[in-house]
DNA sequence: TGCAAAATAGCACGACCGTTCGTTTCATTG
DNA sequence: CAATGAAACGAACGGTCGTGCTATTTTGCA
C-alpha cells in the first residue's frame, strides 16, 4: 500500500472534513456550515471536527480557499492554456458555465456567498471577496488579452463586457438552481456568443468563424 | 386626529414588526429572521411578536409578500400605465435597476432569497418561487407586446432576451453590493440598452430614437 | 517495543433559537 | 361600572450552536 508519503493522519482527516464541508456549504451556505452536521456527517464528535480548525470562521475560510483552489483547476488553469485572445475568453466562460452546470445540485460558493456576505464584515468576507476579485481579474485580463490581439474592437470596454458576461452566468446559476428551467445553459451560451460578436472586431476574419467553432459544440 | 379607520391596535403592531422585519430580512436574508431580534427592534416580548404570525414559517411568507406588494407597487404598476412595447418594457426595467440601486444597502430579497432557498424545499421557497415566477411572465409579457407590437424582431426569443436582461440585473446587485463597485448602475443600463439595439426590429424608426430617449436620463 | 506527541472523544458551558403557556394589561362595549 | 376579548408580556422548555476543557486513544518514530 504505497503511502500516501507526507500526508499525516491528521491532515487526512481535515482532508474528509474539508470535503464534507465543500458539499455542505455548496448546498446550505457557508453560514449554514455547522460543525455539528459536518461531525455526523463524517462519523466523528463535535470537538473533533473542531480542533482542525481552531474556529467555525476559520472553517469557513479553509472552505473558501478549497474551493477556490479547485475552481483554478478546473477553470483557470486549463483555459489559459489555450491561445491569448478569443480562444482562451471562450474556454474560460466555456468552463466556468461548465461549473456552474455541473453543480446545478451542489451549488456555486462564489454566487451564494457574495449574497450573504454582501452585508457582513468579517475576514470571511474578505476572504471571499479577494477569490472572487481574483477571478474577475483574471477574466478582465483575459479580454483585454482578445482587445490587443485585434480580435475585439479596440473601443471594447472591458470591464463593460465581463459585467455582461458575468451576468449571463448569474442568471444561468439562478434560472436552472431556483426556477429550475430546462436550456438555461444554451441560454448561457447562445449570450455569450451574442456578445462576443457584438464586440468582435471587424478586421478578425468572417465573424461567425472567429467565434461559433468551439461555441455550440465543443473542442472534442 | 382621524383616526385610521379599520386599523384595530393589532394590525398596526402587525405592520410595525412587518416593516422591521422586511428591512432585517433584506440586510441579513430571510433565514437571518430571527423573532428575537425582531423583539429587540420593535421593543416588545418575543411572544408577542410570535403571537402576530403563528410560526417564523408564517412570518418570512408574510414578509416575502409585503416585499412582492412593494414591489408590484414601486415597479410593476407605474411601468405598465406605460404605452405597449418598448416604453413600457423600458420602464420595467428602469424601475427595477431603481429598486436594486436604492436597495443598495438593503438588498433585494427576490435575489438573495432565491439563492439562499434555491436547494429547500418548503412554503417559504414555493411562496418565493411564486413571486419571482410572477414577475418573470410580467417581463415575458411586456417583452412579447413589444414584439407583437413590431417594435422587436418577430424572430426575438423573449425568454433568451429575458435571460440576458435578468443577468443585467443580477450583475447590478453582485457588483454594486458585493464588490462595491461604482458606475454598475450604468453598466446596466448600457447593458440593456445594447440588448434591445440588437432585438430592434429595423422597421421600427431609427433606432437611437427608439430606445435612447429615456434611458440616459429618465422621463422628467 | 516503548514513548512522546498528535488526534480524537467526552463533557459542560453559555448563548440564542422557536415555541408554548399562563398571566396581565388595556380598550371596548353592554 | 363591570365584563369581555384581544393584545402583549414573562418565564420556561427543548434544542442546537460554537467553544473551552480534560481524558483517552491512536499514531509515528527511535
Amino acid at each position: 500500500m504505497a503511502a500516501k508519503a507526507p500526508l499525516l493522519k491528521g491532515q487526512q482527516t481535515r482532508a474528509v472534513i474539508l470535503e464534507a464541508a465543500l458539499s455542505l456549504a455548496a448546498q446550505m451556505g457557508l453560514e449554514g456550515l455547522s460543525i455539528g452536521a459536518l461531525a455526523e456527517v463524517t462519523q466523528m464528535s463535535k470537538s473533533g471536527v473542531f480542533a482542525h480548525f481552531g474556529s467555525r470562521e476559520e472553517l469557513q475560510i479553509a472552505v473558501i480557499r478549497e474551493y477556490h483552489a479547485r475552481f483554478e483547476h478546473e477553470v483557470f488553469f486549463p483555459a489559459v492554456r489555450e491561445r491569448r485572445g478569443l480562444p482562451r475568453l471562450h474556454a474560460l466562460f466555456e468552463r466556468w458555465v461548465k461549473r456552474v452546470s455541473v453543480e446545478l445540485d451542489s451549488g456555486c460558493i462564489y454566487i451564494s456567498g457574495a449574497v450573504e456576505f454582501d452585508d457582513r464584515p468579517g475576514p470571511v468576507r474578505d476572504a471571499l471577496e479577494a477569490m472572487v476579485r481574483d477571478w474577475h481579474s483574471a477574466l478582465d485580463r483575459a479580454i483585454r488579452l482578445s482587445i490587443e490581439a485585434g480580435e475585439l474592437r479596440a473601443d471594447t470596454d472591458a470591464l463593460q463586457m465581463l459585467f455582461e458576461i458575468h451576468g449571463l452566468i448569474l442568471s444561468l446559476h439562478h434560472d436552472a438552481r431556483f426556477l429550475r428551467l430546462p436550456g438555461a445553459v444554451d441560454r448561457a451560451r447562445t449570450g455569450f456568443e451574442r456578445i462576443v460578436r457584438h464586440y468582435l472586431s471587424v478586421e478578425a476574419g468572417p465573424p461567425a468563424a472567429a467565434v461559433a467553432p468551439a461555441s455550440r459544440k465543443r473542442r472534442s
